[in-house]
DNA sequence: AGCGCGTGCAAGTACGTACTTGCACAGATG
DNA sequence: CATCTGTGCAAGTACGTACTTGCACGCGCT
């Protein structure tokens, strides 16, 4: 047979194939609004084909789950860093968008779906260990004193200031200038709102 | 017959259980994965019964959307603050989240669909006119020398951080302190961060 | 009393969807 | 060459779900 297609015929590269089209879908649909034909299709793969592999649907969001969701680590990150508070932060919510952007539609899912399941606790995995970190950062800040305030609520601060734009906001559209002034907007308004006042 | 339930028997009434019914096992398992059957024992109600009162499925979703999601005027609202940005704005956040708790299954069902939709339209339309409104707000303690910066990005700031609380972070609940101890801290950022230096 | 409206009930239709199965084929590997 | 593995293909099963229909019943009218 022919493909239309040009692709590598590994079964990982199917597999891979397969998730990719998972999540598409499942982010346009939802996952009872996907069906597991329209996967075979998108991927070029026969449903049979997908189905000897993940065995059940179920399974095929849960591996797509795990797949696109590893927990980010940024500690290493964090020690690149300047060591001026003004551009750290400027950094780090760039990282942060780009981190939330990627696992955008995962998120949205969880929070559409009525209770725990694979794609909730993997989707929320980057965030939560994300704003562990970043608590960690603003206990040192304070601990300098160069800003004030309990480490955790500004760490949840600047998280949700973030995710708010990176999840929902698609109906409070950025400015012309693109998304970096509304970064630099938002990170000055955190700081002049958290600078310890001398 | 008899009914399990204490119902009051008017049509009107039928509908607005109805009308719950939908909200409820719509906001637990999204549109497709709510089932006509459900909405009906939930509702005390047969089957049959709800599709003579809407005809088919879509056009009950877009009934309930219209029905829960009228838009909020808090115009009136702002001209009883006291004229203190400070407890004008604990206030407004207070009334903020009240509105966007209301509402808040609704915006998630929307962000979890394909296109724009009836539901889409509706759940944003409160959120939306409150922007607005809080913009003008923004605009005259800006005039006034209290505030600094574009009214519509002090007012979208405003509205990103109750919006993160109210829509996502389950996940990052708040302390045993309860809920307010949180709104202050957030409006005290906010208004530390956006306040006029002189 | 008689009528109509809203509803319950039971059965049924049409269709979509998850998942299976048996067979054929093509490529890699021994 | 022989075999195994991964896949395509076509047909099929079982079931769920949106939506319909015909009938009976009860309540509130006039």
């Amino acid at each position: 047979m022919f493909n239309a297609l040009p692709n590598s015929r590994s079964p990982e590269d199917t597999r891979l194939r397969i998730l990719a089209a998972t999540r598409e879908l499942f982010a346009k649909r939802g996952r009872r609004g996907t069906t597991t034909r329209e996967i075979a299709e998108l991927a070029g793969v026969n449903e049979a084909t997908l189905f000897r592999h993940f065995g059940h649907k179920d399974a095929l969001i849960e591996a797509c789950a795990e797949h696109y969701c590893q927990a980010v680590q940024l500690q290493e990150f964090l020690h690149h860093l300047t060591g001026d508070v003004d551009s750290d932060l400027q950094q780090i919510a760039a990282r942060l968008i780009e981190t939330m952007s990627a696992v955008r539609d995962m998120i949205i899912m969880s929070l559409a779906e009525e209770e725990e399941s694979a794609v909730g606790t993997a989707a929320w995995r980057a965030p939560l260990s994300i704003h562990t970190t970043l608590a960690e950062y603003m206990a040192r800040r304070v601990a300098s004193g160069e800003l004030e305030g309990d480490p955790l609520l500004l760490a949840r601060f600047f998280m949700g200031m973030i995710f708010s734009r990176v999840i929902g906001m698609k109906k409070f559209p950025d400015g012309p200038e693109g998304p970096v002034p509304m970064t630099e907007f938002q990170v000055n308004v955190f700081l002049n709102g958290v600078r310890k006042s001398k």
